[in-house]
DNA sequence: GCCAACGTTGGC
DNA sequence: GCCAACGTTGGC
C-alpha cells in the first residue's frame, strides 16, 4: 500500500466537487510534469491520497483512494502525459495546513515542503499516519 | 501582486 | 547540446 498527495487549486477542481462524484470518483486529468506523471504511473487501484488544496487555502483537506491505475489522458494532444481516477473517501476533520506541516519537524522532508510546484508527490508511511493524527481522521 | 523555483522552448 | 528567454505554479 502506497500514500500520495494530490495538489488542486480549489477555484479549479475542490475536495467538496470530489466528493459530489461519489464512489464512481473522476479521472486526476491535466497533469503535465513528467515527474508527476511517474508518480502516478506508480500508483495502484487502492492506494490512498491526501486531497491538498492548494493557493488561497493551503492545507490536506481530504482523503482519497486512487480507483483506476494509469492511463492516458484524452486532454493530452500530444500524448505524452497519463493520468488515474481517484475518489473521495472522506474529509479530514481539522484540515492540515502547510503552515502546521511546516512547523512539525518530523514533516521537513516532505516533498510538499521541498518541491513546492509539484502535483503529485509519494507520502511516506509515517508521514501519512502523522498527518493523519493532526487531521483528526483515521488513518484508511 | 510579487517573486522564487523550475520546466519548456527555441536560437545558435 | 548549451543556455537564455519565457511561462507557469504556488507560497507569501
Amino acid at each position: 500500500m502506497a500514500y500520495w498527495l494530490f495538489k488542486s487549486e480549489p477555484s479549479t477542481w475542490s475536495f467538496a466537487q470530489q466528493v459530489a462524484c461519489g464512489t464512481k470518483g473522476t479521472h486526476w486529468n491535466g497533469v503535465r510534469n513528467h515527474q508527476a506523471a511517474n508518480n502516478m504511473k506508480a500508483m495502484v487501484p487502492g492506494d490512498l491520497g491526501f486531497f491538498y488544496h492548494s493557493n488561497e487555502e493551503r492545507a490536506v483537506v481530504g482523503l482519497v483512494e486512487v480507483i483506476k491505475p494509469y492511463y492516458p489522458d484524452p486532454s493530452d494532444e500530444s500524448g505524452r502525459f497519463g493520468m488515474v481516477d481517484i475518489k473521495a473517501l472522506k474529509a479530514v476533520p481539522n484540515p492540515v495546513t502547510l503552515a502546521a506541516i511546516k512547523a512539525e519537524p518530523r514533516l521537513a522532508d516532505m516533498a510538499l515542503v521541498r518541491q513546492s510546484r509539484l502535483s503529485v508527490m509519494p507520502v511516506n508511511d509515517s508521514h501519512w499516519a502523522l498527518i493523519c493524527k493532526m487531521g483528526g481522521v483515521s488513518a484508511k
